[in-house]
DNA sequence: TGAGTGGTGTTCAAACTTGACTACCGAGTT
DNA sequence: AACTCGGTAGTCAAGTTTGAACACCACTCA
């Protein structure tokens, strides 16, 4: 229980931007997670990146590098991932892309890194979040039919119902064809031979 | 600028909920939305609900009202709108219905209290919102086939796109179809004669 | 009888988010 | 030369959310 519960986009985000770039320091990961169109649709402000970069050094997720050799201006301190670190951007990666109830912004993290791991761990993680959107989609269903909100007391709130449902189903639909375009082999995945994107190190071997 | 511009979905819940009862405490508030479901699809916490009391009474939204009369445990404090509450609900209740890129839990709740305000009023929120999805729908689009992807890094991030296009495919239906409904006159709006769910009062009049 | 369970009603600390603000630097321009 | 403008880099206060805890009561059930 050391430390990592939380399971917020911003937290993946940062972690994975520090990861791909092996060493970062706070407005390195701003312009990448910008560069990423994070800051639309998930809606990651300067000031969230840089308490979680404070947070995951706190909580020993990143150590501190060092400072940026070029320049002598405000202390641009560089960091990068610890090994818990490294745990934990699997953990938050694993849960993003599995987990049917998480929040749009979570998932669209995972999705952004879902080539920093093994295509068959990304084909099962996503497996698992079909069948639970799929095993909510039911549920939610069967009240639709049975009529029996909660209790329900507003008749229009049946429009919420109907407005998860159709929302699922593009969620459902959406999840089974990235699944189905991963197994035809879609996509250089970690380990195999290309540079994933955000895998280790990404920045420097892809970019400058 | 007196204070309300935050727009969560919660203040709405809380806003609404008290003027549904008229008079309510926090606890009595906390099993309203409890009723409508709030507490699953927006996730409204015990004590996201006593600060939303607070801060709003201490903005001038709601005025304290005695204490509960029955039993005398902890204090009861009950709470009732003011005119700037009432003001403030009803701003708050506009955006969520006319804003296309509120929250998913900020649409739902004005949804909840779609019925407390005039019905041509409804309508012309929902269409702005359908504009406004539909303006953006299009330039989702329009990214897509130009290949136009802020700083197009990862290719994959192209997945992310396509979902968010399936999800606003399904808002803007949803939409249209609710102004639809709307149209031909489904559910009882305010002013209309029957007791419109949640309107002031509502509590007292359509319960016990 | 006393041990647990579940509802009522609320508070609290810690974490997180937000928007605005600071401060510096270099390029252009008036 | 002074002025503005945009990019770089980050801090801060205020607000908000979260999960847990507290305290009290009524009830059961052994």
């Amino acid at each position: 229980m050391h430390g990592g519960v939380a399971m917020s986009a911003t937290r993946l985000l940062v972690l994975g931007a520090v990861r791909a770039s092996g060493r970062a320091h706070g407005y390195q990961v701003r312009r990448e997670l910008l560069s990423w169109g994070a800051e639309q649709w998930a809606s990651v402000k300067p000031g969230s990146i840089y308490h979680a970069l404070r947070q995951l050094l706190k909580s020993g997720m990143l150590r501190s590098a060092g400072v940026e050799e070029s320049g002598e201006g405000p202390e641009r301190t560089l960091f990068e991932l610890t090994e818990s670190g490294e745990e934990e951007f699997v953990r938050l990666l694993s849960k993003a892309l599995s987990d049917a109830s998480a929040k749009p912004e979570f998932f669209g993290a995972g999705i952004t890194f879902l080539t920093c791991q093994p295509r068959e761990r990304a084909v099962g993680l996503l497996r698992f979040r079909l069948a639970g959107l799929e095993r909510e989609q039911g549920s939610l269903r069967s009240m639709l039919e049975d009529g029996a909100v909660p209790a329900a007391k507003p008749e229009h709130v049946w429009e919420l119902f109907r407005s998860w449902i159709v929302a699922g189903d593009a969620a459902v639909s959406f999840t089974r064809e990235l699944i189905e375009r991963l197994e035809n082999g879609a996509y250089t995945m970690a380990g195999e031979g290309g540079a994933a994107f955000g895998e280790r190190g990404w920045m420097s071997s892809a970019q400058g």
